[in-house]
DNA sequence: TCTGGGGTCCTAGGACCC
DNA sequence: TCTGGGGTCCTAGGACCC
């Protein structure tokens, strides 16, 4: 039987073809070819996985309704109801009160990732994961390789539900028509778009499909008219880049289908930063100052796993009408010591924020590696890094102690749990926090 | 009880240097 | 002591992604 692929048909997924994707004859496949593996609802399908009970049950991982919580994957269960990522969890709730609620089991969720990554990385080297449940392909023919990219594409699948979780995939010339490919059919789906077909493709979709594009692009595009992809690859170069600046270039290269930015790797971390929203907001000097210190000790225990020491420091403050102040610091030396920079964050933050102003958030970042990869001789000593000596610690501004109680403490977190050990000032304000999930690959490595 | 947490990248203005 | 321009670093804010 022949048969081809029109450029946006889509073929059945893997586990759904009768007669298996190897029986079909493909048209041949010219030029680039690039995959994008999309985990289907990944931290929802893995609690099925482990729970069998919640199996075929709406189950949603996200924050507490009653805690400003927010949805982090819903199981195409709950979606049916309606639910879906980064809405409220209090929303959610409503929609759907007999769902199963989790927090999310992090270590689990990158177990599993780097297990399916693992596969990825046995069919080509030439993988670029984009988050914990995502990751772009290179399969291009070549002189060596002419295996068909929809024949790896269907392996990938099948050898993913292996694993007890599914995937959708995208095939394209391009990043950019691989990840909206990936995105026309979920979950489970394969969507091919033949070289040549990438216009057709893309002229009918909403300009929001294009990764890039986000509330505020959408919204200028649609005062000048422009809401699809087609009406953006027609519009003229020139007024987008007065719109967008160098952004309007490349939105108009990736309409028209012709983007060629490669899949590489990139493990590179540029930054590590720790969030927290509180369930009350926060008034007083001590309150704010004891949740900054429990932010910078996780960000400081999270360096140090990391193996770096960065030189630029940044708080950041979400007050209760949701507007946000930062501010940042270039330390003389880099540090991966909270001990040494938390009274700095201090300082920093009474030019954002005075006593009494409610504050709904607080952030801490660092960033300014050396060169993103691991530092041998990360602690450095406090002075060094204090601009002034009101900012060590009197207690522990000897170098060689802070670096024995850093030490015993990250040991007694990896035995107990990051809950186990606090310093003095961070025991405030406990339990007042969202909690919830991050997708970001750096987390997951 | 409206809207989390972890990231990346870009822009625009100012300081500073050559 | 009249003047511009380029490069780089730094800072605050914002858009966007998963």
């Amino acid at each position: 039987m022949e048969r081809e692929f029109t450029p946006q048909e889509k073929p059945e997924a893997a586990g759904d073809a009768p007669q298996g994707m190897g029986t079909l004859a493909l048209a041949p496949w010219e030029g680039p070819a690039i995959l994008l593996v999309d985990l289907d609802a990944f931290f929802a399908s893995v609690e099925q996985l482990d729970h069998p009970g919640w199996r075929g049950k709406p189950v949603i991982v996200g924050g507490d309704a009653d805690r400003h919580g927010v949805v982090s994957t819903a199981s195409y269960e709950a979606r049916a109801f309606g639910v879906h990522s980064a809405m409220p969890s209090s929303t959610a709730r409503r929609l759907c009160p007999q769902a199963i609620w989790t927090r999310g089991h992090f270590d689990r969720y990158r177990e599993v990732s780097n297990a399916i990554m693992g596969i990825l990385r046995d069919e080509t080297p030439h993988v670029q994961q984009v988050s914990i449940d995502e990751a772009f392909l290179d399969v291009s023919p070549t002189a060596v390789n002419r295996e068909h990219p929809v024949d790896i594409a269907a392996r990938i699948q099948r050898r993913v539900e292996e694993l007890g979780v599914t995937c959708s995939v995208g095939v394209g010339t391009s990043k950019t028509v691989a990840k909206i490919a990936s995105d026309m059919d979920k979950p489970r789906g394969l969507t091919v778009v033949y070289p040549g077909g990438e216009r057709d493709f893309l002229a009918p979709l909403p300009v929001r499909a294009m990764s890039g594009i986000g509330a505020a692009a959408e919204e200028k595009l649609r005062a000048r008219g422009i809401r699809t992809l087609g009406q953006l690859a027609d519009a003229g170069e020139e007024a987008l880049v007065r719109l967008f600046g160098k952004n309007g270039r490349t939105m108009h290269v990736r309409a028209l289908g012709g983007d060629d930015a490669p899949v590489e790797a990139d493990d590179e971390v540029k930054s590590v930063s720790n969030e927290m929203t509180f369930a009350v907001d926060l008034t007083t000097r001590e309150d704010v100052e004891a949740a900054l210190a429990t932010i910078a000790a996780k960000v400081g225990r999270r360096l140090r796993r990391k193996g770096l020491a960065g030189r630029t420091l940044s708080v950041r403050v979400r007050f209760a009408d949701r507007s946000v102040r930062s501010v940042q610091r270039q330390l003389p030396r880099p540090t991966d010591d909270e001990l040494a920079y938390t009274p700095i964050l201090y300082r920093m933050v009474r030019e954002l924020w005075h006593p009494g102003t409610p504050v709904r958030l607080l952030g801490v970042g660092m960033s300014g590696f050396a060169d993103g990869r691991a530092v041998q001789e990360s602690l450095f000593p406090v002075e060094e890094v204090a601009p002034s000596p009101d900012d060590v610690e009197p207690a522990v501004a000897d170098a060689g102690k802070r670096r024995g109680l850093i030490a015993a403490t990250d040991a007694v977190k990896d035995r107990f749990g990051e809950t186990a050990v606090r310093f003095g000032r961070e025991l405030r304000g406990e339990d007042n926090t969202t909690g919830s999930a991050s997708k970001n690959p750096a987390d997951y490595k």
